[in-house]
DNA sequence: ACAAAAGTGTTGTTCGTACACCCATGG
DNA sequence: CCATGGGTGTACGAACAACACTTTTGT
């Protein structure tokens, strides 16, 4: 069996979770499926790995062709195996997680997919297996979130804390404290206060903050506390 | 394009990590490669997926073939999809890691394997990306360990605290105090003192504790604080 | 009797949590 | 002038880190 002749060959597709937040609650983008089966149901963005790409490449390529985005924050999540997750035939999935800046997210883009943004609370009913694949994204997201300083990736280069705060909030489904949070936030010194306020949420208005970018790259692996309330984090 | 028909398949494969403890430090099990390319060089174990048969159960399938042992623990780890990788065909590798004990590995299962257990921190050169493979399970590893009670996966029934501190000292390749060490083990409520003692590794001997398995599989997925030294998990 | 590893307690510091009031502004 | 959301400080308790001596026993 030295050439590895006789073995089975499959499809292999990825997945991508795309993860936003609008300054207030917490969405993913959804396609509405073109193609049979399952035409016209909502779904993951996907499309089937090229012969000469990684999977990496593969995953950037289908998030480019849907967002118009280059260079952002992904990562791969998991490999789902289910004989019969597809009907059509076996595929394999790999699924990648991205957060995204949803102001850079153009719709008109690529009107082709129908993509529209979902609240995470309000998910329609999905294809396959891809509740199972968003509901592990989730519960990964919070994970790296309570030690690792990125949600930022999330946000514009310019934002307040009460959305900061709103944005984790999203993700650890909880309520915090302002005053412990703030503390909590700014006492890991990767934040540069602005000059300038955001004044269409409030009427007082909220201070600008910007991520420190040389402190982010360097911290970026360290250990951070941002574990809100550590059973919450099953 | 309703039946993906013109499309790719490929190769896959699954790979398994296999982590031990000998009471003194962690050990990765590894086989002797029996056919070519690459033959006679130190490999993980290995083996193509069936058609009919999902991912994790593959997984279990190529550890059985080696160890014998079934109902291990064993996660999902990363799914490697360089193009290169094997030069015979593309090939993608779903890895997985496990955690046995090494008690109950019996090397006359399988002679055919040419199998060997080496110190984590003196590892032969190995195949294709490999050695990338092995560097990533010690961080998940370390990760899920600083949470999780996970590392009792690979003790035998009874051990001792200074096994267990040697233990998490391999996993995070520090050193700790132990006095705090054992102040936090057993204040999780998860160790029974047994009678007796181990007397093989000192005069006066180490009692044996036994996991408490109800309040483990309840703690499991809760937040414990294993964490040695937060600096050193990157 | 001594070498080698097991076992145990206290203290200071840090971190997290709980909690309440004043501020700035637009309407 | 008042309703809304922004911003700040303090006090208590829990958890962690640092640290040294006594016990057992095989040789």
């Amino acid at each position: 069996m030295s050439q590895y002749s006789g073995k089975n060959r499959v499809l292999v597709a990825v997945d991508c979770i795309i993860f936003g937040f609008d300054g207030t609650e917490m969405k993913i983008l959804l396609i509405k499926r073109g193609f049979e089966p399952e035409k016209g149901r909502w779904s993951l963005m996907g499309g089937i790995i090229h012969p000469n790409e990684t999977l990496d490449h593969a995953a950037s390529r289908v998030l480019k062709q849907l967002t118009g985005l280059e260079n952002v924050y992904m990562e791969q999540l998991h490999t789902f195996g289910e004989v019969e997750r597809d009907p059509v035939e076996r595929t394999l999935s790999v699924v990648y997680f991205s957060l995204i800046d949803i102001n850079k997210f153009k719709k008109q883009i690529n009107q082709e997919y129908h993509s529209e943004w979902f609240p995470l609370k309000k998910l329609p009913s999905l294809i396959f297996d891809h509740r199972d694949m968003v509901e592990l994204a989730k519960q990964k997201l919070r994970y790296k979130a309570a030690f690792h300083p990125i949600v930022f990736e999330m946000l514009p280069e310019k934002f307040t804390l009460p959305q900061l705060q709103n944005l984790y909030e999203g993700i650890f489904d909880t309520l915090m404290d302002k005053r412990n949070f703030s503390r909590k936030v700014l006492s890991t010194g990767l934040l540069i206060k602005q000059k300038d306020k955001e004044r269409l949420s409030s009427k007082r208005g909220a201070f600008y903050y910007k991520l420190d970018k040389r402190k982010y790259q360097t911290k970026f692996n360290a250990f951070l506390n941002f574990i809100p309330n550590p059973t919450n984090l099953g």
